[in-house]
DNA sequence: CCTACCGATCGGTAGG
DNA sequence: CCTACCGATCGGTAGG
């Protein structure tokens, strides 16, 4: 048996993983009530029953790309080992690389805007996402006070709201305005503000 | 003929208004592709295709219930009659205004994530009702500057992108989070840090 | 992983 | 404004 022709788990997981990046690409497409799985499927070469052979549900489908680009994101910023300002420029970074990734863009936008809908299987998802993510730029914003950093009349808690606000709604400008729009940049000049140090 | 039997354009006007304010409902829970007109037409009391009397697609029922926002909001905010701080105090209104309307907040946060795909319908729309906008947005700011309230450090080209993103972005928040945002209260806050006099 | 199928629903049209 | 219908497409299942 030669290698080309090996069976398995490792086929398997190649093929999860193709499914899951035409997935995240159609979504951000279309939506997830837009997209359908027999565009995903032929995407990938097969048929749609086969493709639920990977993922029982069109539910679970999305759950599985959100949740493995979670995955990936976290990494990056890894809440525990950056704090106070050096987290602020990570989210600045995170938003330098997006520009690089419309798909990702694209789904987190259009999944995010359509989950406000109670009903929406992603609803939860979202719900939990916002959350912590407020919570951890707040937590930076803390330190970054604790370390003298912050303005004075900069408050944490409204600053968290403000910095998590703007990424997302320049995510849609950058969108609409096919990539004109200097995402980074414009995050960068309202951090600057906010701080007496370098940034 | 008593008034209660009259027919013709009255009758016909307030069944066109009745579609609209459904439509907006309707497009705002479940977006553009997720709004079937059999929906719309049954909370309205009529058939679908007596919707399609009123309006000849689907398309152009989206495009008037847009429109007839704009109209709206348009008077609000007349750009020709307020200028500099005058007018920025008028955006923050307005999102006090628009948290007591949960339907248009849905209606132009999910249409405006779905138009950004080049092919959906609303796309030339919002495209130029970002790029209106901004430009707007940006007038106020550098007449904030001529009226020396602006902060020197604070560029208005790019205080205009902020200002619209930050608007957009708390709505997501706000809708996500079931009205627990306080939308206007955190635009105030960032508009304050901005300028030199009360606000 | 396939073919073949299910019931449901879609936007739009015919004809009145 | 209606009933009745069109072809297309949907998510999911049966059975292999």
């Amino acid at each position: 048996m030669t290698p080309e022709t090996r069976r398995g788990y490792a086929k398997g997981r190649a093929r999860r993983t193709e499914i899951l990046d035409q997935a995240m690409a159609l979504f951000g497409e279309a939506g997830y009530r837009g997209a359908s799985l027999r565009v995903i499927a032929t995407r990938c070469g097969i048929s749609h029953p086969g493709l639920l052979h990977h993922f029982p549900t069109k539910e679970a489908l999305l759950l599985a790309v959100l949740q493995r680009r979670d995955d990936v994101d976290d990494a990056w910023l890894a809440p525990s080992v950056t704090r106070g300002v050096e987290h602020l420029r990570r989210l600045t970074d995170l938003a330098e690389l997006n520009a690089q990734r419309r798909g990702i863009v694209e789904l987190f936008s259009v999944v995010a805007a359509e989950a406000t809908s109670p009903d929406h299987p992603a609803h939860a998802y979202f719900e939990n996402r916002y959350r912590t993510s407020v919570a951890n730029t707040e937590r930076a914003y803390a330190e970054a006070r604790e370390d003298g950093a912050l303005r004075p009349d900069t408050d944490p808690a409204t600053a968290a709201q403000q910095l998590i606000a703007l990424m997302d709604g320049l995510q849609i400008q950058w969108l609409i305005s096919d990539c004109a729009t200097d995402m980074a940049g414009v995050l960068r000049a309202h951090i600057r503000a906010q701080l007496t140090v370098e940034f």
